[in-house]
DNA sequence: CACTCTTATAAAAACTCGCTTATATAGCCC
DNA sequence: GGGCTATATAAGCGAGTTTTTATAAGAGTG
């Protein structure tokens, strides 16, 4: 299943948002999707399956509960896809490089200067 | 049809990445996609229109054949919903604007200098 | 105007996905 | 071990999506 078919789910997306909040056991995950959502403990737990195996969620037993934490992997891929149309809608972001590079650059000569003095 | 249902369709995310290199008439992307992914002209077509009416493209007619071109909106959307786990895999990301906010200031600094003398 | 080319739309079939109900597995406490 | 809690899995149904075949609509060209 490719990543955007796993986002594609409004359920597995607010679950990703409630796990980068920090951890959290299924059973607490549950409560707020069956709140907003209005489905079945199941039909959640399915939901963290889908986002186990494919990577992003990672699990650990601790007694019967199982905490869940994001492994944010995916999310990287996904971004890495998505920057390559970011300069459509962040022209300046390349503007923001080079003010980076010219603070560096500036930076290194005061430093210059201090050894000279 | 939330964003992320738009791209979660191995076609529609081609599409889009050929249409990021410029504009293209229906037939070559047609062309294109049929070739790797062996799907008819209308398959094609429909993800065309599911591109314009979720506003990933938009067309322009030239003659009998129609432009399309990428709209960023929805993508920058995407970005930003993105960008609440970015810390995840760019913990560097908060230093780089860190160092970017003191490069402003050293070089505020240079001009206020360069006003005394 | 007839013919061709390009692209879109319609309808039906095949497939996929998510939900529910029912049930299983495992830990905890008495 | 028995009963309770927490979580996962299984099977089946229904809804939504994607594809195909067939067709339409519009522009260019002789």
């Amino acid at each position: 299943m490719h990543a955007f078919d796993v986002l594609g789910d409004p359920v597995r997306r607010r679950l990703l948002e409630l796990l980068n909040e920090g951890e959290h056991s299924s059973g607490e995950l549950t409560e707020v999707v069956r709140a907003e959502f209005g489905i079945s403990q199941p039909a959640v737990s399915q939901h963290l399956r889908v986002l186990r195996e494919n990577g992003f969620a990672t699990v650990r037993r601790e007694g019967a509960r199982r905490l869940y934490a994001v492994d944010p992997s995916p999310l990287r891929d996904v971004d890495a896809w998505l920057r390559r149309f970011a300069a459509r809608w962040e022209p300046h972001l390349m503007a923001l490089e080079t003010e980076l590079a010219r603070g560096r650059r500036e930076r290194r000569q005061s430093a210059d200067e201090g050894r000279d003095r």
